[in-house]
Parts: structure tokens; sequence; C-alpha cells
DNA sequence: TCTGGGGTCCTAGGACCC
DNA sequence: TCTGGGGTCCTAGGACCC
């Protein structure tokens, strides 16, 4: 391993769904668009041929925004935000379903793209990737922005999509970077960027502090931006934020990162949940409630046999009314991907619920996954065997 | 009528074993 | 009938990310 800089970038499609949807309905460029909700929203064509979308005012329901367009956030709307809310602030705002299977098809697409010029790719879901750069000739005398510009014009002729892409000495810098100019930007930075490009921005940003700990480090240290957090005394963040994170933020602020490209991962669960239309109560609505659980089990077991993985771990979650989330599990004597079983290893975890409360969630998950057929390690002696 | 669905990683405590 | 330290497995919850 040398210990050259290394060239990483971070490419993020711009508002990804919402641009997916506009490649299908071009007459809706420019408008306020929110993608979302079910399926009851389809376009109608109309007897003039031409169609007729719906808009956030019709919304009955209680999904939320997954991308809206640049238009959209204009008005304030912008993903995680509930339709319903939405439709208060913007209510002619145009709503188009989700069509994931769509989504992941162009996501294939983008990658295959990228990969033509620059192999070493760090999947990060489905519209976004990490770059190594560094063992691509000559992007050292340019810093990546030769490079970067290529694979920007290489997305957009095969999607018709554009992108926007950080490139760094680290993945960090570069999330941090990709989004200093969206959308369709490309932004280089180096180590000595970070003081006056990013120290300014909000710590929130950083890729790692969520609502919580940027609540925690303004309310307890009047830390708001990286540059303030990059201030901060080592040994009170560590204080504070116990030793491992702590000495993270510290780290980050001062855009240290050593993390590798990571082209490989196992997966380590799947699940299936869902939200139901008004909250269910486990028994006078077990009526309703059992074929859903019933299909949650039926569909993780599909999914894991389309992955070729068994589970030895099944367990559930519960959402409450309240919002509060509980889960139980169970580690079963030998992994499965058989929908009974599934369902009757779920089944004794929800007898270990509390279920006096009215749910709004319930799902299912696998996890302590193996490829399908790992032959079970040997059992521990049955106590009949020892007295045989 | 606030708050979807699919993930990853970390922490912490208890059981159990050497 | 005290005193150990370390390791693994399991469970529950929480923060965070896309």
């Amino acid at each position: 391993m040398s210990a050259a800089e290394r060239h990483i970038a971070h490419l993020d499609m711009d508002a990804f769904y919402a641009s997916v949807e506009l490649l299908r309905y071009p007459q809706l460029a420019g408008q306020p668009v929110v993608i979302g909700g079910g399926r009851r929203h389809q376009p109608e064509p109309q007897p003039d041929g031409s169609l007729r979308f719906a808009t956030l005012e019709s919304y009955v329901g209680r999904g939320v925004i997954t991308t809206a367009t640049y238009a959209a956030r204009a008005f304030g709307l912008h993903s995680g935000m509930g339709l319903m809310k939405a439709a208060k602030l913007a209510p002619q705002t145009v709503l188009l379903p989700t069509d994931f299977d769509e989504y992941r098809r162009f996501s294939r697409r983008f990658k295959a793209a990228v990969a033509e010029l620059a192999p070493v790719i760090e999947d990060r879901g489905i519209d976004e990737i990490y770059i190594d750069l560094s063992q691509i000739e000559g992007v050292a005398a340019d810093h990546g922005a030769a490079i970067a510009a290529a694979i920007k014009a290489r997305v957009k002729a095969a999607t018709g999509l554009s992108c926007s892409i950080g490139v760094t000495p680290n993945k960090l810098l570069s999330k941090l970077a990709s989004e200093l100019d969206k959308p369709d930007g490309l932004t280089i930075l180096r180590e000595a960027d970070v003081e006056s490009r990013i120290w300014p921005l909000p710590a929130r940003r950083i890729n790692g502090i969520g609502p919580k700990a940027a609540a925690r480090l303004e309310a307890e240290c009047g830390i708001r931006t990286i540059g303030e957090l990059a201030a901060a005394a080592p040994h009170e963040l560590i204080e504070r934020f116990g030793r491992s994170y702590g000495a993270w933020l510290h780290a980050a602020a001062h855009g240290r990162d050593e993390r590798a490209v990571v082209t490989e991962q196992e997966t380590t669960s799947i699940s299936r949940e869902t939200t139901f239309e008004r909250d269910l109560h486990a028994r006078r609505d077990r009526a309703l409630l059992t074929p859903v659980f019933t299909r949650l089990c039926e569909q993780l077991a599909a999914d894991l046999q389309r992955h070729q993985l068994e589970a030895r771990t099944i367990g559930i979650k519960l959402r409450y009314d309240d919002f509060r989330t509980l889960t139980r599990v169970q580690t079963l004597p030998v992994a499965t991907a058989q929908p009974a079983a599934i369902r009757r290893a779920a089944g004794e975890c929800l007898k270990r619920a509390p279920l006096e409360q009215r749910l709004r969630l319930l799902g299912v998950r696998a996890s302590s996954l193996q490829p399908a057929g790992t032959p079970p390690p040997p059992q521990p002696p049955q106590t009949a065997d020892l007295f045989a």
C-alpha cells in the first residue's frame, strides 16, 4: 500500500427518483413534483390523450415524500416529510407513486456506466456510490477533475440523468464535497481546503452526526459548525460522547478518515415491514392482522430464497400508536428460509411482546444469515443422550 | 391524522464456558 | 462458597443512513 494521497470520489444522483419519473413524464419538467405514498395515485389517461396527475391536496394517508424535485424543494418540501403536511404547504404539487423496480433499473445502469471508467466502486444504496480513483492513470495531475467530468458525462449519456460528484482524499470529505455544488456539481477538495470549505458547514452535515448528536453538540457544547467541532478539546468530546464516538467526532471535524472503498459487502439482515392505514389492536383487529403478519413472513421467505440465504435468527418489530418501537428476536437451532418456520418463530416472538396498545407498524426480520445449504454445526448432546 | 421501508453498526447486560 | 479475567453467543434498544 502506497502512502501517496488517495483520490476518492462520492457520486450522488440528483433528486434520483424524481429525475427518473421526469424522464417518463417530460411534461412535468420544472414543476414541483414529489414521489411517495402508495399505488393509488397513478396518472390517469384522459380522453384527449393527455395524462391527469394527482396532486398533494387529494392525498389521504400516512405516506412520506421519498424525493422532491428542486422546484418542490423551493416550497419547503423535502424527503421524509409526511405527505399530509406537504399538502398543506403546497397543495398543487404533483404526486407520483414510487416505482422501485424502475429506479433499480436506472441504478444498475448508472453504476455500470461508472464501472466502465472506474471499476473500484462501493455501493451505498440505490442512488449513490463511492469510487476509488487512486489507481487511474494521471489522476494525480488534476486531483481527479478530468476523470470525474468524464464519469458525469458517461452517466448522463447512459441514463439521461445528472449527478453530483465530490473528489477528495477520503470518503468523509467526498460525501461532503458532492453536496457543495448540487445539482450537476463537480467539486474537488484537498486537505488544505478543509478550513475554508468544510469548517463553515453545520456539524449535522457530517455523515454520522444525526439529529440527536447535533442537538447535543449544540445544547451541551454550543457547537453548531464543523469548525467549532474541530476547535473543541478532544478530551471533552470523549467525556461527553464516549471514547469511540468522541474521538471520531474530533477526527471527522478535521477531515480525517482512513476508511477504504469496500467493493463487496455481505448482507447481514433482510426485513419486511408495513405501516397500517389505521392503528390496529392486536386482539380486536386480529382478523385483519393475522393475514398481514403471515404475508410479511412469506415475503421475507421469498426474499431469502431469492438471495439463496437462510436465517438463524427471526425477529419482529412493532411500532405502537405513540411511535414507540419494540423488537423481539429468536435464534433457531437450524437456519431456515421456509415461510412456515419463519411464521412460527415470528409468532413466538409476538407472544413475548405487550399487545395492549394499538399498533401502527408490524415488521419481520431475518438475521444471522448464511448461504442456503450450509451444514448445521454439531449440536450439543441432548440430556437424554447423556444418560442413554 | 406529523413521522415509509429497507438497511448497518454500536452498546450493554446476562448466560455460559474455560 | 471467595476470588479472576476473557471469550462467545444471545437479546434489546438506539442512532444513523439512503
